[in-house]
DNA sequence: CTGTTAGCGCATTCAA
DNA sequence: TTGAATGCGCTAACAG
């Protein structure tokens, strides 16, 4: 029986309807069930009757609805990624390396950023799992209980990235940001710095490489750290502002300044050679991220290396061979580095 | 008659299916369309029904399926933003502006890497247009015949960022590169740079900014500005790189570098300064972007300066604005500022 | 190899 | 104020 349609046959492009399946199956003369298989599973038809639906596929400008596919086939081929914001190039660089793998899949990405709030995380949680992404990407470990709950109901592959812990929701991919503040700290102060002070923009995993720095000198019986933490978002004037103030309250100048950010760091050196201070030979100033890839001369910054590239990957990696039903590491360490300037 | 479902009633969360309307007005003893309106449109049930409602959806975690939602009305609630890379902070920058207005306004953002290249974008657009979003933001003003065509009868907002042209498809919100370019060059020209050069990466904006540069040095009849192209991504590197083969070239140094970006800008500062020229009094060094808001002695960094902020704003804003059927200007200049690092 | 039937989950009619 | 019927566009399952 004729679907009784508002529209007349023989869609044209430009009439302000989007094309059908019906649509092409009728130009096409066959059913519409195949021209859905010429498209996917093109194997399963004749190469003649193929090559007309193709033909009038191209013709009439012919988009599957994938808001419909999706509702029968129960994939979406979305994937949701929640991070802190696209405006710092420390995640970015990670989620321009997830994205090229998804897209390369045939998967799309969908972003929500979070501002460093797990109630943020969990408002657009909500908003996003309406959509059925058949993957979700987030960012640290720290979730409120609601989102662990929804998750763990949802039944959707949940890769977080960044950071590792103990209570995983499903998949991990990152580094102990407590790993990354011990070794700084111990390496340094192998090197002499007694003096170590800490300058952070507020995000929950500087916080916790700050504690494994502080942990570190603990553990040597060092003069604990200074530490001046101020609010996002993450700038330069960050790292001007918080050398100053470090200053303010500790007159001497530290000799060792371990820093949320290379942005921030970039800032620190800015403030420190402004006073007369030379980096690094008054004072060394380390950076996170390297998201410039940095070995120079100059800027005499020093930086905690991480592999966003490879982090990306094994984000993408995981939740890929997930979704086949392939089985999956549950936790990669995805490690860092610490790169030191070569002294002139 | 009874619907032959698959599942039995009362779904529990954890049992791996998504709850239902169907789920949720059965145990509330509703049909399901009241719950449909107990959520959207709450006014037109009653006070009591809409409680019960209410307290079944959340205890039994019910979200809405969005794809189903987005089928029978036709909107979708997603925009679609395609731009060249999210690892590149002037981009980044809006991007993120962009979407905290559109998350705001209860939209989501499907994010599309196009690496540059109108083909990729071409690509990108078929598989997103798929997914039928509300609207859609392009970055720049080249795009493929096809995808030009496409966009024009997909019916589609669009908005054009980053660039304004002659041939609008739509929307387009931005300002004109090469009028940068000839601001740069004119500026500079009366401040006495006659040695002026440009080193870029390879992105078409750039290269228009480049155009504008030379427009002003012919119009002026200054000697043309020596021009150094290199590959992306935009690095650090690239402004080292680009200075050296930029003096490789032309021995004598240029007095004024216009960059294609901050981060070149200080690859060309480091460059300068392992060659022992002094930065700005041997040579200017002029980024593009600001993406720090920077305004310090140090780097000697001068720049100009895209209002991100403004634009993620106006963007958002005639996209939101075309959806609601209000009026929208169809193109927004958001200018540009010329910001010299202050001498000292 | 191709078509028929039916349903994915929701919301827009229209009716009660 | 509530509900029944129906369709959004597509595809899985089952014929033929």
């Amino acid at each position: 029986m004729a679907r009784k349609s508002r529209r007349s046959a023989g869609a044209a492009p430009g009439d302000g309807h989007p094309v059908t399946v019906t649509d092409v199956a009728r130009q096409a003369g066959v059913s519409p069930i195949t021209v859905s298989r010429a498209l996917h599973r093109p194997e399963l038809v004749s190469a003649a009757t193929r090559e007309r639906v193709l033909e009038v596929v191209s013709r009439m400008g012919y988009r599957p609805n994938l808001l419909a596919g999706s509702l029968a086939t129960s994939r979406s081929h979305l994937i949701a990624i929640l991070l802190p914001t696209v405006a710092n190039s420390i995640y970015a660089n990670v989620i321009h390396a997830i994205m090229d793998r998804l897209t390369e899949a045939g998967y799309q990405s969908l972003i929500g950023p979070t501002g460093y709030s797990a109630e943020k995380e969990q408002a657009l949680l909500e908003a996003i799992i309406g959509r059925r992404p058949d993957g979700i990407v987030l960012t640290g470990t720290l979730h409120t209980a609601a989102c662990r709950e929804r998750l763990a109901n949802a039944g959707i592959p949940v890769v977080e990235a960044w950071d590792l812990s103990d209570d995983p929701l499903d998949i991990q991919v990152g580094f102990s940001h407590e790993a990354v503040g011990q070794t700084v700290g111990a390496h340094f102060l192998k090197k002499g710095c007694r003096r170590q002070g800490l300058i952070s923009v507020d995000d929950p995993r500087a916080r916790r490489r700050n504690q494994g720095l502080a942990r570190a000198l603990l553990d040597a019986g060092a003069r604990p750290a200074s530490e001046v933490i101020l609010p996002l978002p993450s700038t330069w004037e960050v790292g001007r502002k918080g050398f100053a103030v470090m200053l303010a309250e500790h007159p001497t100048p530290p000799d060792l300044v371990f820093c949320s950010s290379d942005t921030v760091a970039l800032g620190v050196i800015a403030e420190a050679s402004s006073r007369g201070l030379r980096v690094p030979e008054d004072v060394r100033v380390l950076g996170f991220g390297d998201t410039q890839n940095g070995r120079f001369a100059w800027p005499p910054l020093s930086t905690v290396s991480v592999n966003s590239e490879a982090m990306g990957e094994q984000v993408a990696r995981a939740l890929l061979r997930r979704l086949i039903g392939q089985p999956t590491e549950t936790r990669v360490d995805t490690g860092f580095e610490l790169i030191e300037r070569a002294s002139t």
